[in-house]
DNA sequence: CTATTTAATCGTATTATTGCAATATAATAA
DNA sequence: TTATTATATTGCAATAATACGATTAAATAG
């Protein structure tokens, strides 16, 4: 078989994973913290910032824009890319909720 | 070469990925949600719970159990699973930390 | 000891991901 | 128009992930 069963799962459940299966790459993390590095969005330069090809990165960059993580704006010949606060913020308030709900039941645990 | 080069990014990159990647499967979040609920650690009554096999299930809880995010405890005939804080603290640290990243960055994005 | 119960592991088919060379596309420059 | 520059797409090989039937391992029950 070999094929994820999305359809057993609901859509919060999916549109979580999907978010955090984009993180799932060390290449991944290096970009979002290159982003946050150069304090404002940068352009192609993250080719060389990486130890992969252009074709990857553009790949891992497609990745991450298409789960909501990031953005692409053109200008120019290039294309700026910068964090998406909205596809971050679904993710943190993910991990809010999970954080507070382990506080709620502490000590309940083996 | 379809094979990741973890040995060129650094060790915390590799780590925050394997947990972002331990949790991009809808089965495995579905899993953490349901560690939630039941308010207290659970054992096998997870399997009756997800649309999947039991072998898969025991995988799924292999990879979660391996990334630090769960940790089980042997009870009589059945384990009993339920979420690893310390792991979650480090996920919960990093979106912490970017979270923080962008507010200061405001504004400064395309 | 012999079931029974519970969960892990093995083996394997199927599908997805990773990575890059080669090529294509899109915008500007000359 | 013809370069040039920047990025995306295609095609393909190698590896990893998903799923499950069959089996195994470990603990308890009888």
């Amino acid at each position: 078989m070999g094929i994820t069963k999305s359809d057993k799962f609901t859509a919060e459940q999916n549109e979580f994973a999907i978010l955090a299966k984009a993180l799932g790459h060390p290449a991944r993390i290096a970009i979002i913290e290159y982003l946050l590095k150069v304090n404002a969005c940068i352009c192609g330069d993250i080719v060389g910032e990486l130890p992969l090809a252009q074709p990857t990165v553009s790949q891992h960059l497609k990745e991450l824009k298409n789960a909501g993580i990031i953005k692409g704006t053109i200008e120019g010949t290039s294309i700026c890319y910068c964090i998406d606060e909205d596809g971050f913020g679904k993710i943190k308030s993910f991990f809010d909720h999970i954080q507070n709900t382990l506080i709620e039941n502490k000590n309940k645990c083996c």
